[in-house]
RNA sequence: GCCCGGGUAGCUCAGUCGGUAGAGCAGGGGACUGAAAAUCCCCGUGUCGGCGGUUCGAUUCCGUCCCCGGGCA
């Protein structure tokens, strides 16, 4: 039983780090992060990071590994997480993940298609050309190449639509070939899974809460350093906060309308999170207080 | 007091040469497997400021009143 993840999940700014924190410590974990943006170094106040404290309290895995202008992805975040939970192991030591990543999640409990990495040259030509021909014409070519992927993507949904044709002209295979070689079904690992979910209106009241905090704790200089350091086209830079704070620095924003902007696009990323939790089997949702409802 | 603008969805506004109206944002729901805090999809009845008039029919035209800007006194 020792082996089996104990996984805490939830919407940000709903308290799944102190909470994690205080867990683990009682069982005597360590902590595994599913979070796709503090895996970059230097985006440290946007993505709130936990602080020296706290990952002196308790180990943290996953958490500022990259650097902003590698080249992440979920498959390379599961062949890392999967590293850090049997060396935890090996140490004796139960596991906690924590994040808010559902696909990382998801990934990492059920399991990745085994496709070919994404090819940058490859990409940069298809955003071309659907710049030139628009994105219904690429989807148009994966529907003869590919009708099932094309009949389950968007014909406006471009970051699926490349994928799709990025694993086809890498492999000679369609991407929905790869897929039905994956059963997704079985999990990985034992696990028990509970997702923080705090009221709406509360969550709400964190979030812009916490976004003002995070401006006033020193959100733009962050942004300054990491343009001078050359990370202005990092991935994570356009992540929920940054794209914002990035618009004020430049001048696009005021500093008000950048902060009301960045809540509210927290706010509505927090409920594109939910979506991925509510379809996980067996997940419990819990309302605070969250430590009393852990067992 | 007079003149000019405005008063339409929670907010900002578009529109109807007269046939009871629609976008963005907000809000809600959803998809998602190598960028994922990204990318994408779906959901809009509201005395069209009040009251009268003209009209088969007024949110639209006319009158009048109220409210909000600005200007002149």
């Amino acid at each position: 039983m020792d082996n089996q993840l104990l996984v805490i999940a939830g919407p940000t700014a709903s308290g799944k780090t102190a909470v994690a924190i205080e867990v683990a410590g009682r069982m005597g974990a360590e902590i595994v992060s599913a979070d796709s943006q503090q895996v970059y170094r230097h985006f440290d106040i946007g993505t709130a990071k936990p602080t020296e404290g706290e990952r002196a309290a308790v180990p943290h895995h996953l958490i500022s590994v990259v650097e902003p202008g590698e080249a992440f992805s979920a498959a390379r975040y599961q062949a890392l997480a999967d590293e850090a939970i049997s060396a935890i192991h090996a140490r004796g030591r139960p596991v906690v993940v924590v994040g808010g990543t559902g696909l990382y999640l998801r990934v990492l409990l059920h399991g990745v298609v085994e496709a070919p990495p994404r090819d940058e040259a490859l990409r940069a030509r298809l955003e071309e050309e659907a710049a030139a021909g628009g994105r219904e014409a690429l989807h148009a070519r994966l529907a003869e190449i590919d009708p099932e992927a094309a009949a389950r993507i968007a014909p406006t949904d471009l970051v699926r639509i490349i994928r799709a044709l990025e694993i086809h002209t890498l492999t000679g295979e369609t991407a929905s070939a790869h897929r039905a070689r994956h059963a997704f079904s079985g999990a990985r690992y034992p696990f028990r899974m509970f997702v923080l979910d705090p009221p709406r209106e509360a969550l709400y009241a964190a979030i812009n809460a916490r976004t003002r905090r995070m401006f006033e704790g020193g959100l733009l200089e962050e942004v300054r350093a990491l343009i001078a350091s050359g990370h202005r086209q990092a991935a994570p830079m356009r992540s929920v906060g940054y794209a914002e704070a990035l618009e004020i620095v430049e001048g696009r924003l005021t500093l008000e309308e950048g902060i009301a902007l960045a809540a509210q696009s927290t706010r509505n990323y927090a409920k594109r999170q939910l979506t991925w939790f509510r379809k996980e089997q067996g997940a419990v949702f819990i309302p605070p207080p969250f430590l009393d409802r852990i067992t």
